[in-house]
DNA sequence: CGGCAATAAC
DNA sequence: CGTAT
DNA sequence: GCCG
């Protein structure tokens, strides 16, 4: 494709419609800069939408297109760069013109009539309901007001009689979730995630990994609040114990679910799918900007400018040679990304662990350690190691000396960073972390990602509660801790009057501190 | 309508 | 600032 | 996008 990076315009060829604005095409992937104030938009970003100017006249298809631009979506200038195209077009041969043979298993084509069926209903409706080439049914595309009906007119609803209490939770259906037994607690709907137990995976996992979907999207195009909304959102239901199933009404009653999500919360139990979601999962845009971010370095903003300048390849990114301050150089971070993607065992983290606490014994003995992250949460595997080290006070980097030791006996194969030590007698507590990729012995030459933390044991209950997670919980944490008159990291807890360092030395010490029930690391799952 | 975690490195 | 934890 |  042509990168056309800055929006395009025109103006209308022929002078019937002067009221309207001139239409603005942007083929980037991305918020706009300006993002345009849509009260309530019914066309997120995720819609990108091309309009096949044959057969249409051009005043139809401009119509379309401020149609498509006042719902709130994004219209493309190629039809490449869109996921979905409408065309009045029918006939496949027809159609296959203007569409490359790469594109069209992935797009979603659909008749004018998708767009006037979303204005009328308000909703996004699916593309497939729609569809110009046939799919399973052929029937489809003409009688919208019957696919309208018929979705509305569905299903029963009876969401009435159950209510938020989440006490007598009779109906446990043979949930994948963990022991429901096991709960430390009762449900409660807070908005805090570090006051609501959240299992491995929850009785509406399916519906978790639906938004999360959307939510990995919104990351993606840099919606950065509305990622936050979706996230938290998907949070909430996570740690909701009961199935929405049958009372999906009854999501919007969850403290973190708004409208918007409540209706795809509906959407999902009674369409047996998100639409928004079923785009994104087809959008060969995002699956691409993701798999950029799989490599060190590259977040969603590095990822989006490779993808807008035409990358569609690690190679091409590599290409680009953009190795912008990141201490693992992209051909490097390419070349082990097959062996991170290798999932860590329990066992094998047990192993690494120890191997590497018998060599600290033998530089400074009798320090405690703990496994944190994923691994200390539950999860049969992990993707890196966190392990978070205790040690006596007066003892001073620690970290270096282990981390000499482990670089001759060659178990490091990259520094990915590490802190700088602390030379001076800094009076003030430190806390040492070093972000290194292993190879450890008798695991087949894998490259593992493993963080050290080296913490005085007077802080030593934060630096584990802030590295177990999940991510939820710890930004809950740390808003539930300001509101308290603390801030917490994972250096220590600070109380905010007299910006005095508070002992943490436990765990247990920190939920004390904060008025929080203690929450079992098993239970800190708020995350998709 | 303001606020949305905190921190370190690059 | 963006990325990572 | 949601809360207070």
């Amino acid at each position: 494709m042509s990168s056309s990076s800055a929006p395009r315009s025109f103006s209308p060829s022929t002078a019937d419609a002067p009221s309207l604005a001139p239409l603005t095409f942007q083929d980037r992937i991305g918020v706009p800069l300006h993002a345009t104030r849509h009260s309530s938009r019914v066309l997120s970003q995720s819609t990108r939408i091309h309009i096949l100017n044959d057969k249409l006249t051009d005043d139809q298809a401009r119509q379309l297109g401020h149609l498509v631009v006042h719902l709130g979506g994004q219209l493309t200038s190629t039809p490449s760069a869109a996921n979905i195209i409408i065309t009045a077009l029918t006939a496949p041969k027809r159609i296959a013109k203007h569409i490359h043979p790469d594109d069209a298993a992935s797009k979603f084509l659909v008749s004018p009539q998708w767009l006037h069926h979303v204005q009328r209903t308000g909703l996004l409706v699916d593309p497939d309901e729609y569809a110009v080439t046939r799919r399973s049914g052929t029937k489809r595309a003409l009688d919208d007001h019957q696919t309208e009906s018929a979705q509305h007119s569905k299903r029963p609803r009876l969401d009435s009689d159950t209510l938020l209490d989440g006490h007598n939770a009779t109906d446990t259906p043979s949930g994948p979730s963990q022991a429901d037994s096991e709960r430390p607690f009762p449900w409660q709907n807070t908005k805090f995630a570090c006051k609501r137990p959240s299992p491995l995976k929850c009785i509406n996992q399916a519906l978790v990994d639906e938004l999360e979907v959307i939510h990995a999207e919104r990351r993606l195009t840099g919606d950065s609040y509305s990622e936050m909304a979706y996230m938290r959102a998907l949070s909430a239901i996570k740690a909701y114990p009961r199935s929405l199933a049958n009372a999906p009404s009854q999501a919007d009653k969850i403290k973190g679910v708004g409208k918007k999500v409540a209706l795809l919360v509906h959407q999902f139990f009674t369409e047996g799918r998100i639409v928004e979601a079923k785009i994104i999962r087809r959008d060969p845009a995002i699956a691409t900007i993701k798999s950029f971010t799989e490599l060190y370095g590259i977040g969603p903003v590095g990822a989006r400018e490779a993808y807008n300048e035409g990358c569609r390849s690690f190679a091409d990114v590599l290409g680009k040679g953009r190795s912008l301050a990141t201490a693992l150089s992209v051909s490097e971070s390419l070349r082990i990304l097959p062996d991170l993607r290798r999932p860590i065992p329990r066992h094998e983290c047990e192993s690494i662990t120890e191997m590497i606490m018998t060599m600290l014994d033998a530089i400074l003995p009798g320090c405690v350690h703990t496994i944190c992250g994923g691994y200390r949460r539950g999860k049969a595997q992990s993707y890196d190691l966190d392990i978070v080290v205790g040690h006596p006070r007066a003892s001073r980097a620690v970290l270096h000396s282990l981390f000499d030791k482990m670089k001759r006996q060659g178990l490091v194969s990259h520094v990915v960073s590490i802190s700088t030590p602390q030379d001076d007698e800094a009076t003030d507590v430190h806390v040492d972390v070093a972000h290194l990729v292993v190879v450890p012995p008798n695991s087949g030459g894998l490259h593992r990602r493993v963080d050290l933390v080296f913490a005085p044991e007077t802080v030593y209950g934060a630096a584990v509660l802030g590295y177990t997670g999940s991510i939820v919980f710890e930004r809950d944490i740390r808003v539930w801790c300001r509101s308290r008159g603390y801030k917490f990291s994972f250096t220590g807890v600070t109380r905010l009057a007299d910006n005095v360092v508070v002992d943490t030395p436990t765990e247990e010490s920190v939920f004390e501190l904060f008025g929080l029930p203690f929450m079992p690391p098993r239970w800190r799952n708020c995350d998709a």
